[in-house]
DNA sequence: AGGAAACCCGAAGACCATTAGGGAAGTCAA
DNA sequence: TTGACTTCCCTAATGGTCTTCGGGTTTCCT
């Protein structure tokens, strides 16, 4: 085998990206998601801060590759929901979706913050970064449309206008929830609890005219 | 008149620190919210950095400052919106209202974002500065008070619960707008532009039984 | 064993916020 | 007018930040 020890170096450097990417959300939690520190990621691992710079380029490199990590992780929380859900009915697997969104939100503040506020000063995510936030876009997208074509849904209810709508007032709730009472749970944070109600006050909205439900 | 001089002084004093705050204000815009400099304030009114400290206390107190301002300009921006106005429907009001609050946030994001988001590391904001952030709140109770007394809405819709979903669908697309389109003027931005579109949403579903509109 | 790559470090430059201490100028009372 | 007091602004210094540079050590492949 020649090229295990090249295997084994690799999985040693990915290691410490590793070990650095979860160092630098562990110090996000603690201070500020805009006050991440280099030194003090490097502190924490016992290296010199400039050692850091063998495996990020920059800071700037470190916040993009959370970026896209947390696209990942945020668009798999709500898939891995509607997966494990036993029903077919669009209206309850959203009802699931949306539980499991902002679950995810409210446990990942640091990352919801990069994703959906973008507070930092001087990052703008790459598109590889972006690319899996798109994704789950386009999941909800394909989500709506189901919701359509299953009668729950008017066909403007899939357009544009909808998906912005949807994950505004979605988002919003998130939002608020985060900016006022971030150490809230789940369970009893004022604006999250919302999320149900909210979600009635759009599928109302985007209502179909009358009695042709499947 | 033994203290004009002492009047002049302290009129000097005011002035100066109306310059910093603009000129925070004017920094925050280029360079982010988060990443204001004090050294880059004091040169932009020919300063050395140090002296910055005779007026404030802290950068903390500057933003402090900027909290209590932005949340004062915005709770006047609604009313005096409000009060132009010449009708007293308040579904006609509330449009006005809303309009008016969302191009204030469109056009001072900076403000907003102090506002809304607080993403500032290490700041929260002061009871005195938090003042009239709550007075704004207070005056939208009042609002959807008015709303359910003419008929338009629920008595539900007045409650914490009406009042948080109200908050929140509506920053909700200012938030998406701001983190998604900044730069996208109030007219056509892809978010913004749904404000009424969400009043409806709000009325619809907290629409009273049938019939009794005054 | 030899050579290359990866890894880590110390030093240094250019910023930053903040504190301490001193000097100049404006202001007021006697 | 003179002396005292306050305000204002400065320089110097401390300790923190990100980042670059250049050298040294370890690790691994051939």
């Amino acid at each position: 085998m020649s090229n295990t020890g090249l295997d084994r170096r690799t999985r040693r450097r990915q290691e410490t990206i590793e070990e650095i990417l979860t160092a630098a959300i562990e110090l996000m939690e603690a201070d500020g998601v805009a006050s991440l520190s280099l030194s003090a990621v490097a502190r924490q691992l016992g290296m010199q801060p400039p050692s850091i710079y063998q495996y990020f380029p920059s800071k700037m490199a470190i916040y993009d590759a959370l970026f896209q990590r947390g696209a990942e992780y945020f668009r798999n929380a709500r898939l891995a929901a509607n997966a494990a859900a036993d029903t077919e009915d669009i209206r309850e697997l959203d009802v699931i979706g949306v539980t499991a969104f902002s679950r995810w939100c409210m446990e990942n503040p640091v990352y919801s913050q990069l994703l959906f506020w973008r507070t930092v000063p001087g990052f703008a995510p790459s598109p590889e970064a972006f690319a899996p936030a798109q994704a789950a876009l386009e999941d909800l997208r394909q989500h709506l449309q189901t919701g359509v074509d299953q009668g729950h849904l008017r066909p403007e209810a899939a357009t544009e206008e909808g998906l912005a709508l949807y994950t505004s007032i979605t988002a919003g709730l998130v939002s608020q929830q985060l900016a006022n009472e971030p150490d809230a749970s789940f369970e009893d944070g004022r604006f999250v609890r919302l999320l149900p109600t909210v979600l009635d006050m759009f599928y109302q909205y985007y209502a179909p005219p009358r009695g042709n439900k499947t």
